[in-house]
DNA sequence: GATGCGGTAAACACTC
DNA sequence: AGAGTGTTTACCGCAT
């Protein structure tokens, strides 16, 4: 009787606070950590990172990222993770502890139009549209006035994260169920791995009530995204779950409007044991663009989930739209770049700031 | 205020 | 018989 059509997710009940989900801007509408990333790629062509303009507001307090070392993303705070996770194995783009914060998702307003600009060198550096303009000049030291930066905590005492064991991860179950399905090996799980899967990443349902399984099989019965099949023998009880290709991008494209969590949610618990395995979003990214039978294939649309999930929900609502040209354009399996090299490098830059390697050349390069 | 969507609860049938 | 699974219905809260 319900035809329920996941094309957009409402955030989950109590965790809205008072905080607008989107629109919502920052005063830093990049993240610290992306705008070092962008600098270091500026930073790499031989130039150094002067302003950064934002809407048409500079940011200038954030050339105390020293944005030519690494240093200072280990002076970002970040809180600890539970699950441990191989960092040495993470690829390059994602081997900070970034992955295993959540913290970003408190960020808004993060690739709001990605411009890249230089003085010597607009065009081949520009990516998306303009609305944030990143200038750049040559080698010349930052200036030296700053606006103060807040407090830092040192990479050994993780502030308190936005979420922990005793707040719900700021994803609906049809999201959740999606991560699960997409890590899996064979890309179907059972309902009791599926369950497994939530419990490992998200550790908050290991004590939830037992209504949340429930609406997990609620989830795939009513949603048109999933798909039943036939179980493999030995699973036992219960049938393989796995996401419909044709909705994927459907879900994929959720992330985008997933709510992010207020920031005054309360953290009795600075665990930090509710953030995602800190291998989940680089794994993922390897997953979906796996099996791949031509270059670049899907890898487009793990870019977008992992910068959803990676930068924040809402983020794809932020990107311009050249990306989403992009996005849908692979999701209807169409490669051909039609809009020609700019929208190439609009592809390729999504899949840099995913910190997923390109088949082809670096983007913000 | 209407509508759509996601979350939750519950009932029921089916399978192991 | 009991537990797990899958489906369906109903209701609620929130956002648009």
């Amino acid at each position: 009787m319900i035809g329920l059509n996941i094309t957009k997710m409402a955030p989950m009940r109590g965790e809205r606070g008072g905080s607008p989900a989107r629109g919502a801007r920052a005063s830093l509408p990049l993240p610290r950590r992306l705008i070092r990333q962008i600098a270091r790629h500026v930073a790499s062509s031989g130039r150094s990172l002067r302003r950064l303009e934002v809407s048409g507001r500079v940011i200038d307090n954030f050339d105390d990222l020293d944005v030519g070392s690494d240093e200072s993303d280990m002076e970002t705070p970040q809180p600890a993770v539970a699950c441990g996770g191989n960092a040495g194995n993470l690829p390059p783009a994602d081997n900070d502890d970034d992955l295993t914060s959540l913290s970003w998702l408190q960020d808004r307003n993060l690739l709001r139009g990605i411009n890249l600009t230089t003085k010597s060198d607009t065009e081949d550096s520009k990516i998306l549209r303009n609305e944030v303009i990143i200038k750049t000049e040559s080698k010349t030291p930052p200036p030296t006035a700053r606006v103060p930066s807040p407090p830092r905590t040192p990479c050994k005492a993780p502030p308190s994260p936005p979420a922990n064991t005793h707040t719900k991860p700021p994803y609906s179950f049809s999201c959740l169920i999606f991560m699960a399905i997409e890590a899996a090996p064979a890309r179907a799980l059972p309902v009791k791995e599926i369950y497994a899967w939530i419990i490992r990443h998200f550790p908050y349902f290991k004590h939830a009530p037992q209504g949340w399984k429930n609406s997990v099989r609620h989830n795939l019965s009513l949603n048109k995204c999933f798909h039943k099949v036939a179980a493999a023998p030995g699973v036992g009880k219960g049938s393989l779950w796995t996401v419909d290709p044709q909705h994927r991008s459907t879900l994929i494209q959720a992330f985008g409007r997933q709510p992010i969590p207020p920031p005054e949610i309360e953290v009795p618990d600075s665990g930090g044991k509710n953030a995602p395995d800190p291998q989940l979003f680089p794994y993922l990214a390897r997953r979906l663009a796996a099996d791949t039978t031509e270059p670049g294939a899907d890898e487009y649309l793990a870019a977008a989930t992992v910068l959803a999930m990676k930068y924040g929900p809402g983020v794809l609502d932020q990107l311009p739209p050249e990306a989403h040209l992009v996005i849908s354009r692979c999701a209807r399996d169409e490669h051909s770049y039609s809009g020609g090299g700019e929208e190439r490098r609009t592809a390729e830059a999504l899949l840099n700031l995913a910190g997923i390697t390109s088949h082809t050349q670096p983007a913000l390069s």
